[in-house]
DNA sequence: CGAGTCGTTGATATCTTTCAATCCCTGTGG
DNA sequence: CCACAGGGATTGAAAGATATCAACGACTCG
């Protein structure tokens, strides 16, 4: 992978801009800096192999980052679809455990990269840090089930509707946007469903008014409406 | 909920005895056991309710737990199936966010019920402390990931082989035992399959030589086999 | 012995996947 | 400027796997 090479005072700068280092110290930024790289990725680039010991962390810089699963049926089951400031890889970092899923980036990205044993050892000498790292982890095991939650749901219109409400605003009247953070086929694969199926639902709640597709912007016109779709008698009504 | 009075120096011994707490400074422990209380719930008494804030840190000390959520038809998707010395509810103390899900004994068990806030102020004072909790959720979201690719197979076979293979015990020439914790409709639930696939699944691996099923001790005689089987004719092969 | 829970088995319906063709958009090169 | 290639998305038709509904059998407990 090509990594630029980079003064560290330059990569400190950009760590400074990142949301993930927000009210770290800035002495320990330093020195995780002076280990640190920053690749410039390609698109579709892969980054990890499943299977891999990491010997970085990752936090993006640019671009988007999708983390999956490989199925035996040569299909992707995507876990996340990360942007600027969202890392990964400090769960296996933190416990030396080989990365259990697949990372490639969706489009040409910049990647902060920090050298593992230099995390954990300052992850570990500074216990305002180790509080930090932990909480985040906490926040993403709820994240997890949230997931999962929209995942397990009976149907696939459930489950979009359950995606589109994940990420409505917390402070809205009356409709909102949401922008799919990938391509459709990825979104898709994070909810269990094939791009085929993802499409055909989209449809359908657009053609019952529910919400406007543009591409990967999705309007939620009646949210009211969605929210009440369950009783999925509902693909077969819009001329299937 | 009943809970028992019990003497701290009695929740003490049995925090002792819990692998959950082994290395834990005995100074820290007192303090926790101190705003502890035990609770003797009955079979399918449920322990919190999705959406709770949760007063407690629970630790099982006997019996089966049970972590689901409930979905929009009435069923239950199993998270989790806990026994003796795992515990819940640390992602929502940390963060005092609300509970994500639901929880339920399944036989009557005792629960050791540590206070948050008092579980809270003594992690964070403790940097090994802070430092092994934040370990644990590291190890809970990698295995996380492992039950979301089980999850994520395309055939109700393959996840049943993964679920099998999960449970293969480290060491080991040939075949092996596992016996799964709990009904097996919350087996089933975990794995995101009904109980009527679940055990036409088993009945047909069974019927094959793969494994022999007696109740809740299922023995995989022909790991090979087994995990060869992916080409998935196979529900149809034994006399569907 | 009867009630209740759990698990098994069968028949059917339904939904999603799969396979295939078409369309749309973008970037590129003649 | 247009043609064309490529990736992505959409749409259609068919097949297949799982869910659902229902009945039965096994076991436990009171």
């Amino acid at each position: 992978m090509n990594h630029l090479s980079v003064a560290p005072t330059q990569i400190l700068e950009t760590m400074g801009r990142l949301a993930y280092f927000q009210g770290w110290p800035l002495e320990i930024m330093e020195r995780l800096a002076s280990g640190a790289k920053l690749f410039v990725l390609p698109k579709n680039q892969v980054v990890v192999h499943k299977g891999d010991r990491l010997e970085y962390l990752y936090v993006v810089v640019s671009g988007r980052v999708r983390l999956f699963l490989s199925l035996p049926n040569n299909v992707e089951r995507v876990l996340a679809l990360l942007g600027k400031g969202e890392s990964f890889g400090e769960s296996c970092a933190v416990l030396s455990e080989p990365c259990p899923f697949d990372v490639a980036v969706g489009q040409d990205s910049h990647l902060l990269a920090l050298d593992t044993m230099v995390y954990r050892r300052e992850i570990r000498q500074h216990a305002e840090l180790t509080t930090r790292v932990m909480e985040r982890m906490a926040q993403r095991l709820l994240d997890n089930v949230r997931d999962l939650e929209i995942c397990a749901q009976p149907s696939s219109v459930l489950r979009v509707v359950g995606y589109l409400m994940q990420h409505k605003p917390g402070t809205n009247g009356q409709g909102f946007e949401v922008v799919l953070p990938g391509r459709k086929r990825d979104i898709a694969a994070k909810l269990g469903l094939t791009q085929e199926t993802f499409s055909r639902v989209l449809s359908c709640l657009s053609k019952q008014g529910c919400i406007s597709v543009s591409g990967s912007r999705i309007n939620v016109t009646d949210e009211q409406r969605l929210t009440q779709i369950s009783p999925a008698e509902f693909l077969k009504k819009s001329g299937h």
